[in-house]
DNA sequence: TATAACCTTAAAGTCAGCTTTAAGGTCAAC
DNA sequence: GTTGACCTTAAAGCTGACTTTAAGGTTATA
């Protein structure tokens, strides 16, 4: 199949697929007597391994290290790098835990000065954000 | 103050105070003879305001329209985008935990299927692949 | 035969939020 | 009087993951 096909089967815009290939993350693969790209069925399965190991956090540059040189699977560095992932994303959860907690307070204690009739200046707004957790 | 000394109170690099003044966030303010840049108390409490905003969400181009003309802080519209904000906080939280678990399910199954001793392949993996909520 | 829908390349542009560089002016201390 | 720490500007560079542009070659259909 040409680029446009595996385009449409992967999901990937024929463009990023080029752009994979120029950055060695794609093999170079064959070419047809017109100087087109041909692809096969295990085109489409690479690339829908890159779009889930991007869907797991790994940058395009982290997803070749996920591979041995053999092209093997190396299930150790697939496992500890899946568990940083994994912790990254928890740390990430209770961060923005946090923050939508701080947005609540915020939200709360805005409308309480709110509904005092008062009109807030930014002094009084500072006040207010030293009252949340910063 | 000049702007190292801001810098240090707010804990904002320098370059990065004459960024924002650049894009219109900061307003330019006076200069004393020699064309340095003078700020004062207020200047440091305005760049605390922009740091917090960030800390919930807001992108720099969003900060201005959290004011009105008038510079009085509005609080309809703050309420209202802490509302968006906190809404995109929680759902990005729900996407981000259905990652971590996608993840810890990926990494059952591939130390299931190592302690059996198989060496897995491309095509292997793609089947685990397909098991895990996508 | 012409027109549209593909394909090719290298190179530049995009996004946000800065940081860095280059080339210089100012000022206090020794 | 010179060293070093500050300040000034405009412009370019950085990050990652692409997208777009320019300029052209190929192929199927009408």
């Amino acid at each position: 199949m040409k680029i446009g096909e595996l385009a449409k089967h992967s999901g990937i815009a024929a463009s990023t697929i080029r752009y994979y290939e120029s950055i060695g993350l794609l093999p170079p693969g064959t070419r047809n007597n017109n100087g087109y790209r041909q692809y096969d069925k295990a085109s489409v399965e690479q690339l829908k391994m890159i779009k889930f190991a991007q869907s797991l956090g790994f940058s395009l540059e982290e997803i070749p290290s996920l591979r041995k040189p053999n092209e093997e699977l190396d299930h150790n560095a697939i496992i500890e790098r899946l568990g940083e992932k994994q912790h990254e994303a928890n740390a990430l959860i209770e961060q923005l835990q946090r923050k939508s907690e701080r947005i609540g307070n915020l939200i709360t204690l805005l409308n309480a000065s709110w509904s005092n009739g008062e009109c807030i200046g930014d002094e009084k707004i500072n006040e207010l954000l030293n009252e949340v957790e910063y």
